[in-house]
RNA sequence: GGCCGGGUGGCCGAGUGGCUUAGGCAAGGGCCUGCAAAGCCCUGUACGCGGGUUCGAUUCCCGCCCCGGCCUCCA
């Protein structure tokens, strides 16, 4: 059974398929204006361990993720004509097509996501494909009540016509602060009310990315396209929503309230959020100045799994802090543990450590917990049972994992770099002349060439560094 | 002002009402080795502060301090 933290509800629930043996997920994805950071990948990655655990529990999953391609202004509250949206603001310093960027960027998203063994959703929409589905959503809004054109032309969710408001983020309506953050002054002319946020924004003719609707030329407001999207692909009834803590308010309290308005009910059965990432103690932000990518990650040297085996010896909801050190250390583990299972799958294979196997994945099934699976793991690496069992439950584990824990078995030798092998040889003459002086000098000689020696008591073995 | 999450040994990080009190990294000692490397073994008794509940609290409750985040840009 598949227990996860609901952050309604604050307490850790079963889940439950609305559909029996089909979990739906919606993952709120990424906004494609830059390169996604490896704060934004642990997230996407807490949707890939739900994913994986629930297919080895025997669920089918119909996952979909938005990429959101439009809408998400720099500034929410400027709400005018000219407010700026992240993409266009991006595609201005790039002197590029708005659209351009976005399918750049998004690219590069897949790519980062494949990086981390995270497998695809089933689906990925645009939201500047999804304008239809965002007008018809804001229509039934605006019939029902829940939404009013302002004075500004914009449309805007009437924040108070839904009771339930508040509900995911602990925020009353009554405490929130009128306008951006602690400044206090509200810069949105139209609204009734500062809480109240836009659907449809009035845009001027000459503005990119913009399309005709019954309010008028303008384009969406970031929350509705996962109301409608979601709605759309997954239905009124939606197990599982993922996404970072940074969302729980505004975002998903804003789409919580579209999509329950539009309906009449409760679409989202569990929430489940990630916790931020900290790079040396702070967020991984732009604005910190702290902000690692996937290739940074690379350009050091270090295998993306590495990475991934980082965030996994941390807990999805519990702030974590990366550091270079913990990445090398992930490293060290994961070579490790390749060399091990690579080793293990020489000897005959035998059964699977059954109760090694039921742990890990009750750990998993036990709201992601990550830590005590590799725990596990590690108490079966050195424990003496056999081989061939070790390699089975090794490899079982990384569909759980995705570390490629068996991507060296049966692995062809590297070939030796020119000149080594001769190397090599003089070394096996000289150690048995015991002409130590010069099995020395040919070590460091073949460690410029990149072949790292070391000497065992069946004679001396190579690696490349 | 409101809301959320934390403070664990040199560092990173699990976890737990008492039990041999994770694990990793780093450190020290040892075995092994011609020397290294790798590997293996051993060592280090930690839970922010003050109260309370309890036979017993790092774990539960209250207060305080500190840290990180959110309050209409954010994974």
């Amino acid at each position: 059974m598949l227990r996860l933290m609901d952050t309604r509800t604050r307490s850790v629930e079963t889940i439950t398929p609305a559909t029996p043996g089909v979990l739906s997920v919606y993952a709120c994805g990424p906004t494609v204006y830059r390169y996604a950071h490896v704060g934004n990948l642990r997230t996407f990655l807490l949707t890939d361990l739900l994913r994986r655990t629930a297919e080895l529990l025997g669920l089918q999953v119909r996952l979909v993720q938005n990429i959101t391609d439009v809408g998400h202004l720099q500034d929410d509250t400027n709400l005018d004509a000219d407010g700026e949206d992240k993409l266009l603001a991006q595609a201005r310093l790039e002197n590029k097509d708005p659209f351009a960027v976005a399918r750049f960027y998004e690219d590069a998203f897949h790519r980062d996501l494949a990086l981390l063994n995270v497998k695809p959703a089933d689906a990925y929409p645009r939201a500047s494909e999804s304008i239809d589905l965002m007008l018809s959503l804001i229509a039934t809004l605006v019939d029902k009540g829940h939404a009013y054109v302002g004075e500004d032309g914009t449309v805007y969710f009437d924040a108070r016509s839904f009771p339930g408001y508040g509900a995911i983020s602990g925020n009353r309506l009554e405490d929130l602060r009128a306008g951006h953050g602690a400044t206090g002054e509200s810069t949105a002319t139209g609204k009734r009310f500062h809480a109240d946020w836009a659907l449809w924004k009035r845009a001027s003719e000459n503005r990119a990315m913009t399309w005709d609707s019954p309010w008028g030329h303008g384009f969406p407001g970031w929350h509705i396209e996962c109301s409608a999207m979601s709605l759309d692909l997954l239905g009124e009834t939606i197990d599982v929503h993922t996404g970072g803590i940074d969302l729980r308010f505004p975002h998903h309290e804003d789409e919580r309230a579209q999509s329950d308005c539009a309906v009449g009910h409760e679409v989202v059965r569990h929430w489940v959020r990630g916790e931020h990432l900290l790079f040396e103690g702070r967020k991984m932000a732009k604005s910190t100045g702290n902000v690692v990518l996937v290739s940074d990650v690379v350009a050091r040297g270090f295998d993306p799994l590495a990475l991934r085996l980082a965030f996994l010896s941390s807990r999805y909801r519990q702030q974590a802090n990366l550091s270079w050190d913990a990445i090398a250390g992930a490293q060290r583990t994961l070579d490790r543990w390749r060399a091990a299972v690579a080793a293990w799958a020489e000897e005959p294979s035998k059964p699977m450590c059954a109760e090694v196997q039921q742990d890990v994945l009750e750990a998993f099934s036990d709201d992601l917990d990550t830590p005590r699976a590799l725990q596990v793991l590690r108490k079966l690496e050195k424990s003496d049972l056999p081989a061939g069992a070790k390699f089975e439950t090794f490899a079982w584990a990384d569909r759980l994992l995705g570390l490629d824990l068996v991507r060296d078995v049966g692995k062809a030798p590297v070939p030796l770099p020119a000149g080594a092998a001769e190397l090599l040889a003089s070394r096996a003459a000289a150690r048995a002349a015991k002409d130590f002086a010069a099995s020395d000098r040919l070590r460091d000689e073949l460690a410029v060439l990149g072949v790292a020696v070391k000497d065992t008591p069946a004679g001396q073995e190579w690696t490349l560094s």
